[in-house]
DNA sequence: TATGAATGAGGTTTCATTCAT
DNA sequence: AATGAATGAAACCTCATTCAT
């Protein structure tokens, strides 16, 4: 039998029953994830884990890459969230506030379950559906590059996109490495200081 | 009995047949990484692409970490390789320039074989065996921060370290997320230029 | 990476439908033993003649050694039980008698299924797993110990422990030279009682 | 390529070097036997271990089944040599002393290289060429059945050569248990001299 | 809906043996 | 005669997935 390639989630469970079993495999797929890394998992595993049976696994999740594919989803979409709330409730501040709590906020992201975090930018190939689901990143760019705007007159580089594009991924690499090489560089506000010194003196005029 | 064996290449070749075996095999897994991925790829594959046994390649090689670790390698030393040359070739010119030509030379690196060089960072799990040889910034890291103590006293940030990891991080991050998700992008000076800005000013005064 | 597992079997079939997979290869596993020599057998042959997948056996045994194991267990148990209850049996009777009976039990065990016999005492590696599991003799001395004790003034040898080892792989090892080298033998009364006058002389006043 | 079935040693070595050579893999081989049991032992490793390359190996053995009949070859002949130079020596002596001289004999075999010993005669699978090359014992008992020819007036069974087989059959198997078992056993003289008791019993009147 | 036994393609790896040099 | 690189059949074993109950 091989493989089969359908990646959405098979249905949206009605009951609570339901509910509770796709939540047991969901928790049971972190778990896995962190314990054993993403080639190692197996869905076999993860039933066992869930408490579920290998077919009730398959009855919500049709593949292997589905169930990490919905962990992903989950996990991006509270980043997300976490971006948008933090830029609605600061939005009046000055800029530079904005970027120290987008320092802050991304770090905090990197400390919350790390393991998961790096499981999820380290080990999942970014190839057929992990592609699109694995970068946020463009939707915070966007979100991002919309509140630059807002902001224009202040802001040096004139290609707005650019800027958020280049933040973005300034602030995610150093955040992600520091959190894989020295975890407490992540405690300190040494290095939240830094960053925001380069993002302020790069943006603002 | 199955005992999991070292990554490390099996034996150096010796005779002149067995040298261009060696390098029919890593050019073969070079090709077959590039085609299927890091996953899809298998050694038989890699065995039939060189033109080889599979018992060859397990002379060599004890297993297709080892194969890719042995590339990585490879790879990881060119690209030291032209970081030191391009700084020893500079280093008596301004720090702009410097770093204009830091941010051109990590440009190249993915320009070259963007494919091979995708696969390296998206798809190799960063685990076991991998972890280590997967970081060439580390060593970058260092010269680059030996280089700044060369300037010290043209550079702001007193933690040179911990900047040249920032740039470090930084020009890598943007420079890979370019590749990946707009070409033309990187072909262009706009991108190259502005992370020159972004360094200039995070570092210098 | 692949860990080598235990040799126990993998886990209790629950259902009767797997009940039956294990029972089909079993039963196949001696018959491939007995066709094929230890060496030879392998666990897809095995599955193959079960009529089942290779990965319902896997299920059940993690190796061909796990396989083998089982069988020997089941085969010692039949022996130790075939002992055990002719002693019970005899026990009333005099010495002589329960030799008598000891030397044509022992020489039974041989007749039964000879060619797996063969398989187990002369194919099967003594090492690792099998080391434990293939001496049921020491099960059988302590009986037979045991057994002397109840006989204790009848006995000449005052070691008896020594001397129930010394029964034991006499009688043992004589039948099964014979079941090997001459099968006609085995089958007239010549050699159980030769045999047994071995050991009544040996052990009697 | 498959296995070839052609078991003779290839050529006898007619050149002072080639004796060496043939020396050394056999003496490797033992070594690797010993080390690593019959089954995990290669021709490869024997052949490294023995500083010649695996061609020369095959030059000489043309299989590694050759390789270890050429070794019990050798070491039968010397276990044959032992019982009949004994049984020279002891020919005009009283049996007593001539079946006590039997053991003593037989427990020295399984003394001197007793690793080596056990390999033999526990992981050596009874099949194919091994199955000859394996029974010295026959031999053993023809030699032995001579002897007692000489000797038939004072021996009780009238079948001689069934006699000599069960003698055989008992010192080995006894003798074999304790060296497996109970090293300690066999230093002391309490194991020889019972065994030998048992076998005066047996045979004389 | 849930269960879990069964499937089998397909990957990994070894090692006896050959043969060009 | 010696070398050792190369061969490839053949074994091992996993795990995503299906489907009868």
């Amino acid at each position: 039998m091989k493989p089969k390639n359908d990646f959405a989630p098979r249905k949206p469970p009605r009951q609570i029953r339901s509910k509770e079993t796709v939540d047991a495999i969901l928790t049971a797929t972190t778990r896995v994830l962190v314990a054993d890394g993403y080639n190692a998992a197996n869905t076999n595993r993860i039933a066992e884990v869930a408490g579920v049976s290998i077919g009730s696994l398959y009855q919500y999740f049709p593949s292997k890459e589905a169930l990490v594919a919905a962990l992903i989803e989950r996990h991006n979409n509270s980043i997300i969230e976490l971006v948008e709330s933090k830029l609605a409730e600061l939005k009046e501040k000055p800029l530079e506030k904005v970027l120290a709590a987008l320092v802050v906020a991304t770090i905090k992201v990197h400390t919350v379950n790390p393991e998961l975090h790096r499981v999820f930018t380290e080990q999942i190939p970014r190839v057929g559906q992990f592609e699109k689901v694995l970068d946020v990143e463009k939707r915070i760019v966007e979100i991002l590059s919309d509140y630059f705007e807002t902001e224009r007159e202040r802001i040096r580089p004139q290609n707005l996109s650019l800027a958020a594009f280049i933040v973005v991924q300034t602030v995610e690499a150093v955040t992600h490495a520091a959190a894989v090489n020295d975890k407490d560089l992540l405690e300190t506000n040494e290095l939240s200081e830094e960053i925001t010194i380069l993002l302020s003196r790069y943006l603002i005029n």
